[in-house]
DNA sequence: CTGTTTTTTTGATCTATATCAAAATATAGA
DNA sequence: TCTATATTTTGATATAGATCAAAAAAACAG
């Protein structure tokens, strides 16, 4: 991993709005900024954080793309979630100071780092970021609600229907194309997520593909009928 | 719903510690209690909120058990909690200030009712109180992750066995016995959390106890054998 | 660029859990 | 208490998705 800082620039950060400054004046940016907000790099395969670091900060993902994964201890790993640009990282590890997950670089990335108490002292300080800040917790309990229904009462076809529908949405949000889509991660990945062994997720792919839903390349994937992919989602 | 307001008592209260008041000065505690804990009854089979509801207050079990549960478009819902005394309901409201679950007593239970907008007032005055609830979302975050690894890569005995277990250390954590269980829910709520159907969870319990893993009469459930639980959660 | 490793696709078969059905219990209301 | 309703158990059968296997394609290292 390359811990060499750069410069801070919350301030000029294009995602700044899908990130932790969002909603904040620019006195308020600028003093998260200059106050905790340290840049690094993190390399294709190499991991931010393992489980059992102590936990000292948060992480937003500034470019790139993660992946968050438990393990069992007989082997078995649950992809927890994947992340791209203004998300945040490491918010399981409050509850305990110490991390529970292992994230990954799934692509060259970069990290803004996050020293948590300082971020506390700060939320003292400004009530605004604090109330941003649970937003951001509770956000993220309902992100895994929807993954908690998704795993307990969707079918195969239904789970990755939604799971390909949100990366776009996400993708979209950040000015990128919301039907051209590059997946960063393996199918074992994809399954682990979605409860499904990998050729599950490669047969239903390419069962999409042949009812001209997607256009699939490998990795590569362009969403042709949004709407039929929604009417899986509901399960039609 | 009974809106009788009761007399505070988070000071008195016997489950404080593992409350929102958890590590608070017994001043803190009494400027928690005076400003924001008003009480309520629910009773057995009535909602605490519903779905779409405008979020105002959190809500803290002071006795009772409850589950909450989201609603898919078509009719299926997914349990994606059971709460018991001391556990918050409505974390998860927070992000969008509308309560995205509904939550519904299954038992004749109480609550103390916390006003949001006032705790956030006090967690600006009390960085003990700030620093407690980010571990208490977080906390609720890891829980999630718990439940999709359990959903996402744990067989229906694995899955069962983790929720007994899970249960059982609650109640025991709350000076109730750790072995002798009465199952508030239904089987289908219990196949719903687990992502089984109810006719699964009731094969399943009829096996673990003709293993004399458990003695099971209807809703009460006698843990015999806790290693042996254990040990399927581990996939032996 | 070339050989090696990893990932993906597709087919054949198996199995854990769902579904359908009906009897047995338990719970709640009059 | 008795009656109606809801829940639970158990059996027979079906099926979605897993597993095993092998070829094809892509990614990577030297």
């Amino acid at each position: 991993m390359d811990f060499s800082e750069l410069k801070s620039v919350c301030g000029g950060c294009t995602i700044r709005e899908l990130c932790l400054p969002a909603g904040l004046s620019d006195e308020e940016v600028l003093l998260l900024d200059q106050h905790m907000a340290h840049r690094q790099v993190v390399k294709k395969g190499e991991s931010l954080y393992r489980t059992g670091d102590a936990f000292r900060s948060l992480f937003a993902v500034s470019t790139g793309f993660f992946k968050t994964s438990i393990l069992h201890e007989d082997g078995r790993a649950q992809v927890t979630g994947f992340q791209m640009a203004g998300e945040i990282l490491g918010l399981d590890a409050i509850s305990t100071d110490q991390h529970i997950c292992d994230a990954v670089a799934l692509e060259d990335s970069a990290v803004c780092e996050i020293t948590f108490d300082r971020f506390e002292e700060l939320g003292q300080l400004m009530s605004n970021l604090q109330h941003r800040f649970n937003k951001t917790l509770s956000r993220e309990i309902v992100r895994d609600q929807g993954v908690m229904l998704l795993l307990g009462s969707m079918r195969s076809e239904e789970r990755l229907a939604a799971f390909l529908v949100n990366l776009a949405k996400r993708f979209a949000a950040r000015k990128q194309s919301g039907s051209e889509l590059v997946l960063r991660m393996t199918r074992e990945d994809i399954g682990s997520y979605l409860g499904l062994k990998l050729e599950t997720v490669s047969r239903i792919l390419s069962r999409f593909h042949d009812q001209h839903l997607l256009e699939v390349k490998g990795r590569n994937v362009r969403i042709l009928d949004q709407q039929g992919l929604n009417k899986l989602i509901e399960g039609s």
